[in-house]
DNA sequence: GGGGGAAGGACCA
DNA sequence: TTCCTGGTCCTTCCCCC
C-alpha cells in the first residue's frame, strides 16, 4: 500500500466539510470518530460511520468526557502554537545544528545487520472463534460484549466495527453483527501453540501479547544457510481450514504434520504427501513460520521483516491479513519506506500526538524529519529524539528480554456504585485478587495506588507508599481503604458515584527480596552476592564479601526488608539446581557446576571431617568458622542472624547486610556453638544447634542438618515478624512518605503537559547512543 | 539542583 | 441502556536533603 500525502490531505479536508454539514465540530471527531488505522478498514465510508458513532454517543457521559479531553488537547495545541510564534530565526538555526549533529551520530550507529521479525496473528480472537464455529465464518462477528469489543473479523470491519468499540455502537453500525463472548483460556492455548513455533526460530523471542511477538532471526538465518533441503521441507495438512477444535487437537497429535522438525522426523519423507520446500532467505524463513502456524492452528499470521523493531512492527501491518513484507537491510530502502509513512502508523504515536503533529503540518515521516528543528524546540528531549529516530527509520535492534515487572494491578468496571459500604467491600475484593496475583509471582511492593473512575468518566488515582513492602490482602486493603475513605469524605455528604475501581501495587522491592521468605541453603552459601540475587552468578568469595560489608559500613542502615533475606528455593527442593560456583562453608573450597544434592553431600562429608579433626585455630581457620551477618541497628547493637552476607538493591540503592566472620574459638557465639557441636560429633554424643542452641542427638548428621534447616527457616520468619510488625495504617493514614505532609489528593488543577511520551521501541542500544 | 513520590495522561494490545 | 483491562512510560509538580 502506498500512502499518498495529497490524498490524505484531501481526505482531511473532505471530512472537515462533511462535519460542518452535519453540525459536528471537526475537532471532536478525532477522539470520537472511527479510527480506521487498522487492516481491513481501508476505503470505508467514514462520514457515514462517524455520523452513526456520533449520534449514538452524543449526550452520553462518555461523550461529554471525551469532549473535555479533546478541549484539553486543543489547549495544548494552542499553547504549542503560541510557543512556536515566539521562536526566532536564531533559535531555529541553533536547533537545526543540534539536530544535524545528532542525525550524524545516529546515522553512524545505524545498525542494519539484524533480522527482526514482528509476527501478528490476524484478528486473533475472532479467528479462533470462527475456526471453532465455522458458521461464523461468513458473518460479521466480533469478540467481546455490548460494552466493549476486543476484536472483529474482516467482514465486520467493512462496517467500521473494530476493536475497542462498544458493542452497542457496533450493533448500530452493523445490525447483523454477532458478538461472541471472550474465552481467554482458549486463546491462551492457541497462543502457546504459536509460541512453540516461535521458539524454534528464536528461543528468546519477545511476546507482546497473546497474538503478537518480536523475533530476532539473525542467528537462525546464519544456521539456516547451511541447512539441507530436508530441514526446510514441510508437509501440507489437508485438514479443512474450518476444522473444529477436536480436529485441531487431533492434528496436534500428529507427529507427521505438526510436531514438525523434519530433521527429527524421518517419517516425514513420505513421498505420497504434498511437500513445501522453503528457501534460506529471511522471507522464506518467515513464510515457513507462518505456514507452520497455519498448519498447526488453522489460523493465519502476518509478519514484518526489517532491521529493527519499529520498522518490523509497521511492516507486519502492511500486507495484513495473511501476508508479510520485508524492508531490505539497506539505508536507502528504509528511507524510501519511511518517506510516505503516516506518523500514526508508528507504534507509540497515538491520536493525541497525531493531532499535535498535524497542527504543525506534519502527517508523514518525511515531514517529521523536515520539521525536526522546530520539534526540538517545542517538545521535550525525549519526545523529539523519539521523533528523530522515527524519521530516520531507526528503532531498537536489541530486544529487551526478561525486563522486570514494575507494577501489578486489578480493576473492575461496574454500573454506578454509590454506597460506601459496597465500595469498601469491592475494594477488599480487589485487594484480595491482587494479593493472590502478587503472591503467585512472589512480589511485594511499597506503593499502593487506588484508581477511581466516577460516573462522569473522570479518572483519579491516589497513591500511598507504606513503610514496608506489602503483598497480603490485609496489608493492601489497609492502605487502599484509607485512600478510598479520603475520596468518599471529600464529596460527603454527597455519595461518591463510581463506575470503576482499581488497586495497584508498585515499587517492588529488589528481585532478591521479592521472593518468598524462606532462605535457602543456596542463599547462605552463595559466594559473595549479587544485586540480582541470581544464584548462578559468582561475584566474589565469601571472604571477599566481608570486605564488602566493611565498605558498606558507611551506608545507611539497611532497610528493614533486609532482615528478610530470601530466595525462592527452600533447602528441600533444590536438587535440580546446578550452580556455577559455590563455596563450602566448612572447608571453604570452591565448587563449580555442582548441583545442590552433591553440594549438600560435600558439606556433610566436610562436617564429618571437620568434626574428626576439629582443630580451631582462630580467625585464620576458615575451615571451621561460620559466617554470621551483623545487621546494624539504630542503637548500634548487632543484629545477628545465621546468614551469610547478602547484598541487594532497594529502590536502586545498593545495600549490604553485614557479615561478621566468627572463628570457632570466639566464645558465646553461635559459631562457637557449632564448634562445640562439631566437637560433640567427634565424641559421638550430641550436637548443639547453632540456631536454637538446643543440643540435638547426633546419631544421624542428615537429621541434624534438617533440624538446622528448620530452625533457620523459623528464625527467618521470627525475625521477619519482629522487623515487620503489623502495620497499623490507621496511624500511618495518609501521611505519605514525606512525613508530616498529608497525602490527600491534590485538588490542584494539573498543568497539562505539552510533551509527548517516548516510544518504547527506542529503549535499546540506539537510544543509548543519544 | 537532584532524587523521588504523587498524580495524571498517552499509548499499547 | 451500554464505552474495558492491565500494563508501561512520560511529564509535571512538589518536598526534602
Amino acid at each position: 500500500m502506498q500512502y499518498s500525502t495529497n490524498q490524505k490531505a484531501q481526505g482531511e479536508k473532505n471530512r472537515y466539510f462533511a462535519c460542518c454539514r452535519n453540525n459536528f465540530r471537526p475537532d471532536l471527531l478525532s477522539r470520537i470518530a472511527l479510527n480506521d488505522n487498522k487492516a481491513g478498514m481501508e476505503g470505508l465510508d467514514r462520514d457515514k460511520i462517524n455520523k452513526i458513532i456520533l449520534e449514538t454517543s452524543k449526550g452520553s457521559r462518555f461523550y461529554e468526557n471525551e469532549l473535555k479531553k479533546e478541549q484539553q488537547v486543543n489547549q495544548r495545541i494552542e499553547k504549542m502554537m503560541e510557543q512556536k510564534a515566539r521562536i526566532t530565526k536564531e533559535m531555529m538555526k541553533q536547533a537545526q545544528a543540534e539536530v544535524d549533529k545528532l542525525t550524524c551520530e545516529l546515522e553512524r550507529s545505524r545498525e542494519l545487520g539484524r533480522v527482526i521479525v514482528h509476527v501478528d496473528m490476524d484478528a486473533f480472537y475472532a479467528a479462533v472463534e470462527m475456526r471453532d464455529c465455522p458458521e461464523l465464518k461468513d458473518k460479521p462477528m466480533a469478540v467481546g460484549s455490548m460494552s466493549m469489543l476486543s476484536t472483529s473479523n474482516y467482514h465486520a470491519r467493512r462496517f467500521g466495527v473494530r476493536a475497542a468499540m462498544p458493542g452497542f455502537i457496533a450493533k448500530k453500525l452493523c445490525p447483523n453483527l454477532v458478538i461472541v463472548p471472550t474465552n481467554f483460556d482458549k486463546y491462551r492455548a492457541v497462543s502457546a501453540q504459536v509460541r512453540e513455533i516461535f521458539s524454534e526460530y528464536d528461543p528468546h523471542f519477545m511476546p507482546m501479547s497473546l497474538d503478537e511477538a518480536y523475533l530476532d532471526l539473525t542467528e537462525h538465518m546464519e544456521q539456516r544457510k547451511h541447512w539441507p533441503e530436508t530441514m526446510r521441507t514441510y508437509y501440507i495438512c489437508d485438514a479443512k481450514t474450518d476444522r473444529s477444535t477436536a480436529d485441531a487437537e487431533k492434528d496436534e497429535l500428529s507427529p507427521v504434520l505438526f510436531e514438525d522438525s523434519p530433521s527429527s522426523s524421518p517419517s516425514l519423507s513420505g513421498a505420497d504427501r504434498k511437500a513445501e520446500v522453503f528457501g534460506t532467505s529471511a522471507e522464506e524463513a518467515v513464510r515457513e513460520m507462518r505456514f507452520r502456524i497455519q498448519q498447526k492452528t488453522s489460523l493465519t499470521a502476518s509478519a514484518g521483516i526489517a532491521p529493527n523493531m519499529m520498522l518490523a512492527k509497521v511492516c507486519s501491518d502492511k500486507n495484513k491479513p495473511n501476508g508479510q513484507y520485508r524492508i531490505p537491510p539497506e539505508r536507502q530502502a528504509v528511507m524510501e519506506f519511511i518517506k510516505d509513512l503516516p506518523v500514526r502508523k508508528v507504534s507509540g504515536v497515538g491520536k493525541v500526538t497525531e493531532k499535535m503533529l498535524a497542527a504543525l503540518g506534519i502527517v508523514n515521516c518525511d515531514q517529521l524529519g523536515q520539521q525536526m528543528a522546530l520539534l526540538s524546540l517545542l517538545f521535550s528531549g525525549t519526545s523529539w529524539h523519539n521523533f528523530l529516530h522515527i524519521s530516520l527509520g531507526l528503532g531498537s535492534t536489541c530486544m529487551e528480554r526478561d525486563s522486570e515487572r514494575k507494577s501489578m494491578s486489578t480493576e473492575r468496571t461496574f454500573g454506578e456504585m454509590s454506597d460506601a459500604e459496597e465500595q469498601y467491600s469491592l475494594c477488599r475484593d480487589l485487594c484480595h485478587d491482587l494479593a493472590q496475583d502478587l503472591q503467585r509471582e512472589g512480589l511485594k511492593g511499597k506503593t499502593v495506588t487506588l484508581k477511581l473512575k466516577n460516573v462522569k468518566f473522570e479518572v483519579k488515582s491516589r497513591a500511598f507508599t507504606v513503610q514496608y513492602a506489602v503483598c497480603t490482602e490485609e496489608e493492601i486493603f489497609a492502605a487502599a481503604k484509607d485512600l478510598l475513605k479520603v475520596e468518599i469524605d471529600s464529596v460527603s455528604p454527597q455519595p461518591l458515584k463510581l463506575r470503576l475501581m482499581g488497586v495497584r501495587v508498585s515499587g517492588f522491592i529488589s528481585a532478591e527480596d521479592k521472593k518468598p521468605l524462606q532462605r535457602s541453603i543456596m542463599g547462605f552459601l552463595q559466594k559473595g552476592g549479587s544485586d540480582s540475587g541470581s544464584f548462578t552468578q559468582c561475584a566474589g568469595s565469601a571472604l571477599k564479601a566481608e570486605d564488602d560489608s566493611d565498605a558498606a559500613g558507611c551506608l545507611k542502615p539497611p532497610s528493614t526488608e533486609m532482615k528478610v533475606p530470601s530466595t525462592d528455593l527452600s533447602t528441600t527442593n533444590t536438587q535440580s539446581d546446578t550452580t556455577s560456583c559455590l563455596i563450602c562453608p566448612v572447608c571453604n573450597k570452591e565448587m563449580k557446576d555442582v548441583n545442590l544434592t552433591a553440594f549438600n553431600s560435600h558439606i556433610d562429608e566436610c562436617l564429618k571431617g571437620s568434626a574428626m579433626d576439629n582443630e580451631p585455630t582462630g580467625s585464620d581457620a576458615p575451615s571451621t568458622s561460620i559466617s554470621v551477618p551483623v545487621e546494624e541497628t539504630d542503637d548500634g547493637s548487632d543484629f545477628k542472624t545465621p546468614f551469610f552476607s547478602h547484598r541487594t538493591k532497594i529502590n536502586g540503592k545498593r545495600t549490604v547486610i553485614h557479615k561478621k566472620k566468627i572463628p570457632l574459638s570466639e566464645p558465646s557465639s553461635k559459631a562457637s556453638q557449632t564448634a562445640n557441636s562439631l566437637d560433640a560429633v567427634s565424641k559421638g554424643l550430641l550436637l548443639t544447634c547453632p540456631v536454637c542452641s538446643q543440643p540435638q542427638s547426633t546419631d544421624d548428621l542428615a537429621l541434624f542438618n534438617r533440624h538446622v534447616d528448620m530452625c533457620l527457616n523459623q528464625e527467618v520468619l521470627l525475625e521477619f515478624r519482629e522487623s515487620h510488625p503489623p502495620v497499623d495504617h490507621s496511624d500511618l493514614a495518609l501521611k505519605g512518605v514525606r512525613g508530616s505532609s498529608p497525602l490527600p489528593p491534590s485538588k490542584k488543577i494539573k498543568v497539562l503537559s505539552t510533551k509527548h511520551t517516548i516510544d518504547k521501541f527506542f529503549k535499546g542500544n540506539t537510544r543509548q547512543n543519544i
